[in-house]
DNA sequence: TCGCAGAGCCA
DNA sequence: TGGCTC
DNA sequence: GCGA
């Protein structure tokens, strides 16, 4: 949709004064939805066509701090206009003409300063009283009234031209005056009902149900609906070696020579220097999830088990959800779930859990609740009637949170309905796939077979460069017992000049013409880097003797440099979680990590998004030894690495 | 109040 | 760019 | 939803 449609459906919405669950102390947050009040903005983002999620997420921003987004520039309502184009610190005076519809800067009225999104987000409560710097009183609409401080707009003034716009520039005082001169007509939002701030909120029963994610019913049925037009369209060393045994239920694994392929040098060397730098980093984080496998413990039983299950069954509602904060929620609540499962004992009562890091409030008010009734009545609110099917379609390989609400919201409630395309839902052809092998997809393969057709596709890929070197990665190389997918990762070295550059295109069909893939799902690029590339697909297992079936199976291929090789290693045995956390503490300590490498002075572009400003330098990449120890975490077999 | 990992491929 | 997947 |  467009930035001017999302303004609109924000006018719908009521602004929640954020004081549910917050109490008293926290008066930042509980007026949140005053800091902005009696501003009527418009919103130039530079988008030609549809907002941004970074668009919608600021003008939610706005939203929620009481201010006005103006789906249409009208110069009679508008207070400010927000510049927010494609690079902040240079606002496109062009763009923003056109947006607006006029000709010139000087069209616009002197009294609307043309404002940076910096501006929006100095606002601040101040206590009452306090008049220094570019203050007002703003009503709370119950006869009180609190102290809002933000910069002088002239401070984030988007044109030079225009830094005179506004109040503050040449004299500094007024501020009440201008409050009500630059008041908007405010007709337009239909007048926040008054009553609504008054819950000073109470009980704790009231507590959880107001922080529903009733958001994704909106964008469910707002967003929904209208898509459908759219749709239609020295560690090394000491590291705890405990057996492979049990953890992730893992049979003899041992064996699992792999790796040792690859002579990995242990590289002690140069134990101190930085090391001891990192080691006080680490501790001051908290610690990482990454730095220590998961305790034997695991192994006995849970004391907490009912809790452990009534959080898992609320996530798993959660992880069907669209929004942004079902997904932030998803990962707390998988690490609050993580410490609780591993928690040596009964938990008894509220403080107990809360005392869990990992564990805050609301979920420790949660665990009171199951402590007291068995029961979390917050399971039943979030278990919607959309919920099943939405499940459902998610299933479909190629089908996430927002393809299934889609369809849900265009009326389609089982396979069928998709597969006859029900009210005009477009399937694309990866969903098609998924479609069809919907079962296969959704069986995990016992591990021999995954072994099996791993070894077939190791066999045919050596018989094209006998150089190459071709392992099994993810769940396998971890030991699983059975396997989502088969994960293999190809390179090959480069000391004779040669390298694996062309070799996926040939193995590709070469396992095309064998029988064993099947089905094409994604495949490889190789514009950006000839020895980078990604593929997956669907195939069977090498034809046996009188042996009919062939369940397809997922199959996904990775090739990389021979000098990645150590952080593709780390990246594709994962597991994923375990991944995450590596790269978070990489962030932690000034480093970034991909599959690539670990970089140091890697700048992203603040606030704006997955841009680099820049690159940063690459520091290690070729094994995973030397990357774990800049990284300070000890060494951890890949059947120690499992987090999830 | 903010960030929560980072990237490849498709439409 | 957004959606999905690894 | 949690923690810094
Ligand atoms: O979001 C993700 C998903 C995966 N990975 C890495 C780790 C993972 O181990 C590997 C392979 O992914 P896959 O989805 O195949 O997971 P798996 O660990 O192999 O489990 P499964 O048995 O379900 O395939 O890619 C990530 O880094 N992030
Ligand atoms: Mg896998």
């Amino acid at each position: 949709m467009t930035a001017a449609e999302y303004a609109q459906t924000l006018q719908l919405k009521p602004v929640v004064p954020a004081t549910a669950t917050v109490s008293g102390g926290d008066s930042q947050r509980k007026w949140r939805h005053l800091l902005l009040k009696d501003f009527t903005f418009f919103y130039v983002s530079g988008e030609l066509t549809y907002a941004s999620q970074s668009t919608k997420k600021r003008m939610d921003y706005i939203h929620c701090r009481g201010g006005i987004v103006l789906p249409a520039y009208d110069p009679e309502l508008v207070t400010h206009i927000i510049v927010d184009t494609a690079n902040p610190d240079k606002p496109d005076a062009g763009v923003t003409l056109r947006t607006l519809g006029l000709k010139k800067l000087s069209d616009i009225p002197d009294h609307v300063p043309t404002v940076k999104w910096k501006w929006v987000n100095s606002a601040k409560l101040v206590p009452n009283g306090d008049r220094a710097g570019n203050f007002r009183i703003v009503e709370d609409g119950n006869g009180g009234h609190v102290t809002v401080r933000m910069d002088w707009e002239f401070m984030h003034s988007a044109f030079v031209a225009r830094v005179h716009a506004g109040k503050g520039f040449k004299n500094t005082g007024g501020n009440e005056k201008d409050k009500g001169k630059g008041k908007p007509k405010a007709k337009t939002t239909a007048q926040r009902k008054e009553g609504e701030n008054s819950e000073e909120e109470d009980n704790d029963s009231a507590e959880d149900i107001s922080d529903i994610s009733c958001a994704c019913r909106l964008i469910g049925s707002v967003v929904g609906v209208r898509l459908i037009f759219v749709c239609s369209r020295n560690f090394t060393q000491d590291a705890p070696s405990p057996p492979p045994s049990a953890k992730e239920t893992t049979p003899a694994v041992n064996q699992t020579k792999s790796v040792q392929s690859e002579r990995e040098i242990p590289f002690i060397s140069d134990p101190l220097g930085e090391f001891e730098a990192l080691a006080k980093e680490e501790k001051k984080a908290e610690g990482f999830l990454c730095d220590a496998p998961n305790s034997n413990s695991l192994t006995s039983e849970c004391p907490n088990q009912d809790i452990v299950d009534k959080l898992e069954e609320l996530m798993e509602l959660h992880r069907a959800k669209p929004t942004e904060e079902d997904k932030w929620r998803v990962y707390s609540y998988s690490k609050s779930i993580r410490k609780i499962r591993t928690y040596p004992h009964r938990i008894t009562s509220y403080e107990e859990a809360r005392n869990i890091p990992g564990v805050g409030d609301k979920t420790a008010l949660k665990i009171k609740e199951i402590l007291e009734t068995g029961e979390l009545r917050r399971i039943d609110i979030e278990y919607t009637e959309d919920l099943d099917v939405v499940h459902l379609f998610q299933g479909i390989y190629g089908v996430g949170q927002h393809i299934a609400y889609m369809w849900y919201s265009a009326g389609c409630r089982t396979l069928d309905d998709i597969r006859e395309r029900k009210n005009g839902i477009k399937v694309s052809d990866v969903q098609e796939i998924g479609l069809k092998y919907y079962d296969d997809i959704n069986t995990r393969m016992p591990r021999a077979e995954a072994g099996e057709i791993f070894t077939a596709i190791k066999r045919t890929a050596v018989s094209i460069d006998p150089h190459l070197y071709v392992e099994i990665m993810g769940s396998y190389r971890r030991g699983k017992a059975t396997c989502g997918d088969i994960d293999i990762l190809i390179t090959r070295p480069t000391d004779d000049g040669n390298s694996h550059e062309g070799v996926l295109a040939s193995l590709l069909s070469a396992l095309q013409r064998e029988g064993i893939i099947r089905e094409n799902l994604s495949m490889p690029d190789f514009k950006d880097d000839p020895l980078e590339a990604v593929y997956r697909g669907l195939c069977v297992r090498p034809l046996r003797e009188g042996e009919g079936h062939d369940t397809k199976r997922l199959v996904h291929i990775l090739t990389v440099p021979y000098k990645s090789r150590g952080a593709a290693l780390i990246y594709y045995t994962g597991d994923d979680i375990f991944n995450r956390s590596l790269r978070l503490k990489a962030n932690k300590m000034g480093y970034s990590l991909n599959q690539r490498g670990l970089f140091a002075g890697v700048v992203r572009s603040t606030e704006n998004k997955m841009i680099k400003t820049c690159d940063g330098h690459i520091i290690a990449s070729e094994t995973e030894q030397e990357i774990f120890r800049i990284l300070g975490v000890p060494w951890q077999e890949p059947w120690e690495r499992v987090r999830s």
